[in-house]
DNA sequence: AATTAATGGTTACAGTTGCAACAAATATAA
DNA sequence: TTATATTTGTTGCAACTGTAACCATTAATT
């Protein structure tokens, strides 16, 4: 093998990869909060936050905004309902779809959540740089279009 | 909720799901390529790829670097060996340890998937440009320190 | 109106995953 | 040496996931 070879087939910095070690390495960081103070998991817990983002929300909107599986939203929609946290209403125009939204008990829940994550996010933003963080998230925007 | 509390628990820009979905986005688009080609799974990929780009490893090394769960790199090991693209070397000085390898057919197997990829990442930094491509991937790196 | 297609969401099933427990080998301590 | 702790890697099991098939409802076509 060359070295011209070798140059072909370095994947050093193949975006896939470091997007997801970076990814990992924060979700895997940031799920314990969620894991430990609400059992959650991680695809209840994104669901669970567009819930608390923006409400009311039908299943499929849940999965276009969040990019999850609408096998993934439906069982976590699921879990949450039986937890109390989410609520489904069904609608009188078109009976396929139910809207959802958080109970009572839910938006406390997500309000505790919500600050650990800011929190969480402020961490980075500090270690990383007010700069540099606002430059990542545009970014990572730039990117999906 | 007052103005000021929205504010507080807008996660629009939570880090992790921004990581998340980008990582989503280009993962799953570039999983169809070692699917129908080679069926492989994405753990099954990385795992490879990282055998690709240096060998040999042992299975713990691959751990650490791809952030991998050593139960998912052992599985991966297995089958990519089932399917004679691996091979294990024992190692004389600790029996615990075996140092894996790609095979001849796995290298070549290697250098297509690695064109490929190569050839995804040029699309994606033709979309965003040289600039942005390098700082996201910069930034991506100061950010797992 | 009757038939067909499309949409929203759920579920059965098989495959994948993570956790915890484990065996085997090596390192450390008594 | 013997006992204890640590490291490497695998496996059982329960939980989670993706695919495809499905039901119910609505939209489009005839």
């Amino acid at each position: 093998m060359t070295d011209k070879d070798l140059e072909v087939y370095d994947l050093n910095s193949f975006l896939p990869f470091e997007l997801h070690q970076a990814s990992e390495h924060l979700s895997s960081s940031f799920s314990q909060i969620y894991r430990d103070n609400f059992g959650m998991t991680r695809t209840e817990w994104r669901v669970f936050a567009h819930l608390g983002q923006s409400s009311p929300l039908t299943a499929t909107q849940i999965g276009q905004s969040s990019k999850l599986h609408k096998t993934k939203v439906s069982r976590a929609v699921t879990s949450l309902q039986k937890r109390g946290w989410v609520k489904r209403i069904e609608s009188d125009e078109d009976r396929r779809i139910q809207s959802l939204h958080l109970t009572k008990t839910g938006q406390a829940t997500y309000r505790s959540l919500a600050q650990k994550a800011l929190k969480f996010d402020q961490n980075v933003k500090a270690r990383m740089g007010e700069n540099d963080f606002q430059q990542l998230l545009s970014l990572l925007q730039k990117l999906q279009n």
